[in-house]
DNA sequence: GTCTATAATTCGATAGAC
DNA sequence: GTCTATCGAATTATAGAC
């Protein structure tokens, strides 16, 4: 996929370096402000480069945005896991994946005011989490309404103690949290609907 | 408070039908565009007068935001309901008071990228839940835990359904949603801790 | 490969005519 | 009480020098 014919290695090394950079203050910056509050000024200034160089590499800020949104839930296969523990499992895994990553209070964040954000994140959401419920349930459909229920819960708790920051939640403890939700995503899970 | 010394009654009416109109008109576009997106000009635009006549009104963007912000809960009597039904009674009135008023979503989109409107939801949140859960435990701090995960599971319903409009949650009739729901704040609000 | 300079928009806010 | 006209600031995006 290579534009220049003869790209030298020494080329590669600083673009590859900067655009990992840049992604990685885009995410932070999105993360922290949402998509229209970030700008590429600020991103390029915490990637410690010009702001045009973000526009060489991405082309536009919905495409940097886009860039740096790829999320991988990198859910575990739900069929290993003993059927009684699946709630605290999943709960505990959620935690795990938002409290070592930007995304996905990024893509949250973005979501709630940007389109093209909103339907990425639908697409994780039909791509990534339904699937992983598939093998729970007989049909599809079953499975997307679970896997919308178990939504609805863990981004509230995303919403409510990452981004809205309500004390009461950002008091709880990931035992605490792990106690109190992982019956709640049990019952999506394995009541009989 | 009235500046003028002697506002003829023709002139009041004229500006508080123009107040209530820009407010309807921005409430409808703080909700559906959230805060940054939602501009002067299209709120202006949409209750068909001057852009100009919103700042003399409100006298900025963040004030009109405040302004149209002002959102009543309206919980019920939570000691009024039967103990065992308190968790239907709540989602159903939860989503009553969404479908009707924009004013949760506008704050909800805001929230997540204006600092201003998500101390407003916090505020929101401790004058209104919290005290509205008290009387059902000793102290308030339980009531705050309590509140805060009844919270996490209402929010996350309002942004998955209004807000990212995931096709699984928004396929779910008010029925459904208060039988899945429903046991789920019945339990964040009666089970021991 | 990186940066300077600037074009082109867009927006919030102000001043003042009617 | 309402609107016209415009300012000043901030932003994305582009053109081109080094």
């Amino acid at each position: 996929m290579g534009k220049g014919v003869g790209d030298s290695s020494r080329s590669r090394r600083g673009s590859e370096a900067t655009k990992a950079g840049i992604l990685d203050a885009a995410r932070e910056r999105f993360g922290a402000e949402g998509y229209e509050r970030a700008t590429i000024r600020s991103i390029a200034a915490d990637a410690g480069i010009d702001p045009a160089l973000v526009m060489r590499y991405f082309g536009s800020k919905e495409q940097l945005f886009a860039a740096a949104a790829n999320f991988d839930l990198q859910l575990p296969d739900i069929a290993a896991i003993p059927r009684k523990s699946i709630g605290a499992a999943l709960v505990a895994h959620f935690l795990d994946r938002w409290e070592n990553d930007d995304t996905l209070k990024a893509l949250l964040r973005a979501s709630v005011s940007n389109p093209v954000a909103a339907a990425r994140l639908r697409a994780i959401f039909s791509t990534q989490l339904v699937p992983a419920m598939a093998s729970l349930f007989a049909d599809r459909a079953t499975a997307a309404t679970r896997a919308g229920l178990v939504a609805s819960q863990m981004l509230g708790l995303a919403t409510t103690r990452y981004l809205l920051r309500l004390p009461a939640v950002v008091a709880l403890d990931r035992a605490a949290l792990v106690s109190w939700l992982g019956p709640t995503i049990q019952r999506y899970l394995t009541a009989s609907g």
